[in-house]
DNA sequence: ATGAAAGCGCTAACAA
DNA sequence: TTGTTAGCGCTTTCAT
């Protein structure tokens, strides 16, 4: 037998299904007398309100899609858990999309997730697919974009603000003495910032900037391992290097290994968003700190607000990053 | 404005919605040329079923919640990459939820998820809320235990051998000469199953189990790190370690460079789960593989078929794992 | 082969 | 303060 309705309440209070629904919304006025009979009811018969019924009235199904390309990426794993965590706290579900950075996964699960009305949407990814963004936009879809951003469009975002990570981590870098930096960077807007906040350090410094130090990889660590070569396999190896994200400074970790390379006496290595792949790595690798749990408040806090009245105004979020020291970067050794 | 409704489709083809609706379903009996007229029609309206609505009618909700206690442990995140890859593949969103192991977390995750109508359950934790767990089965709600069992319970589950597993990391560490080989283990059912396939191992070799070359440690690595002390800095050293999974391994790693013991050449390490930290920590941990692709399919084939028709056998299904060898483990030197 | 109509469980005017 | 009632968008039985 199944779960018992708002009516079944209604007939053992004695009173009209109205009048429940009532108590259960807290609204409208009711006397604290049958407000408690009903209470006591509800109690007793087990009851918990059908939320597909009440959505179909309009209100809220509390769930939230979050799409990212892949959770076995570490960092996503991160953002998952505290956007989960947050959601939490406001008696929001998330339902985790994989994406795999693919187009049409993506246009096919906005499609599922419209039919299956999430109230809101939070795309964790580059979201290749502009299309189908720029109908939710206009459809007014609460949606949010997180540690991604997309300038070009009417869309609010929550992100660390990587140009400052980008100087914090070359800063930190330079005030040890180092002079010729690399960079291994990803194909992405956030790594491009963190390259310009890079350069702005360098220049800043008096330093030259060199474009040939800067070297775009593939996403793995074994694309890092493989692009690092080109930093590290020439005559005037630069005596550090800043990964645009832990991922791809691991991959230097390893080419330094192959090479027997010493990290940090010979070479030191920066990562950025501090995953917990850095204290398991060794040398413990340095690196930026994103605030995640904040922006995951943030991001929560805003699409809910989205949600609850569809005309919020759009904001864009940049917090700060924080510089995690650990092992793998030292003194420049003096030649 | 909102999406077109069944009716709006019914009344641009000229019928009835019941009409539209056997289309949608591929139900009843209907003339190819009405189909296809209403299939136009709902293309160019750019039509999609309310899946609340069908729900209401008590179909599926399509969506099926995967209870992990901490999506930032990377084998959590395995699992959950695979599981909601498979479930996509048949139309199913999977809801992701943390528990932290926390019974009342538990719970009231469960509590919603029903109010939500979500059609499944798959427990990839302890769960420690067996109250709820019994109710759950007398309901008969689909629910289906993942790498992870309750043998006193009526519940299907889908795992990997632990006995097998926890053999096979003994035997390889046997067959390189090892006799004194010890265990960081965590409290869990499957470390002790892994415990158990350990001992027959060292039984089979004609080896003495030694319990005090068993020890028990909190989940995370520096508990290990902490717990491999127990091992490391005793007399009668072990040759090598079985870490019950990755992370208690990767301890074990951590306390070895700290006491300047040099892996693999002093001590072979093993690892259980073969997650992808193994080819990030140096050396590159050995392991033992769980084939989750696999599990991962047979979980949502099973759940689905318990979703599709209630009664479905209940089963209990164990796979096979497999050993990764890396560079964690060596012949045993000679003394 | 198609349609009329009832109803899933709930909410919100509006009436009383 | 409480109840009556009309749907929300869909499925399904039973007629036609």
């Amino acid at each position: 037998m199944s779960s018992p309705t708002i009516y079944d309440v209604a007939r053992a209070a004695g009173v009209s299904t109205a009048t429940v629904s009532k108590v259960i919304n807290n609204t409208g006025r009711i006397s604290a007398k049958t407000r408690e009979k009903i209470q006591r009811i509800m109690e007793d018969l087990n009851y918990s309100p059908n939320v597909i019924a009440s959505a179909m009235k309009g209100k809220s199904t509390y769930q939230i899609a979050f799409l990212i390309p892949d959770v076995s990426n570490p960092i996503y794993a991160e953002y998952l858990k505290h956007i989960e965590e947050s959601g939490q706290e406001f008696g929001y579900n998330i339902v985790m999309c994989s994406t795999d950075n693919q187009a049409d996964k993506e246009s096919r699960h906005i499609t599922l997730l419209k039919q299956r009305r999430v109230d809101g949407l939070i795309i964790a990814s580059k979201f290749n697919n502009a299309a189908v963004l720029r109908q939710l936009i206009d459809e007014k879809f609460p949606l949010v974009l997180f540690a991604h951003e997309r300038p070009e469009l009417p869309v609010p975002s929550v992100t660390v603000d990587d140009y400052i990570g980008g100087y914090m981590a070359a800063s930190h870098l330079i005030s040890l003495g180092h002079r010729r930096i690399g960079v291994l960077a990803e194909d992405s807007l956030s790594s491009k910032d963190r390259i310009r906040g890079y350069q702005c350090a360098l220049t800043e410094a008096g330093l030259a900037v060199q474009e040939n130090l800067i070297v775009v990889s593939g996403p793995s660590v074994s694309d890092s391992e493989m692009a690092a070569a080109n930093l590290l396999d020439r005559e005037d190896r630069p005596t550090a290097i800043f990964g645009c994200n832990d991922l791809l400074a691991i991959g230097v970790l390893q080419a330094c290994r192959a090479r027997g390379i010493r990290v940090p006496d010979q070479l030191s290595v920066i990562g950025f968003d501090d995953t917990q792949l850095c204290s398991i790595v060794s040398p413990k690798l340095t690196s930026i700190a994103q605030p995640i749990r904040k922006l995951s408040k943030e991001t929560i806090d805003m699409i809910i607000r989205m949600i609850e009245q569809a005309d919020t105004p759009k904001q864009r979020i940049k917090m700060l990053p924080e510089i995690s020291i650990r092992e793998s970067t030292a003194k420049l050794a003096q030649a």
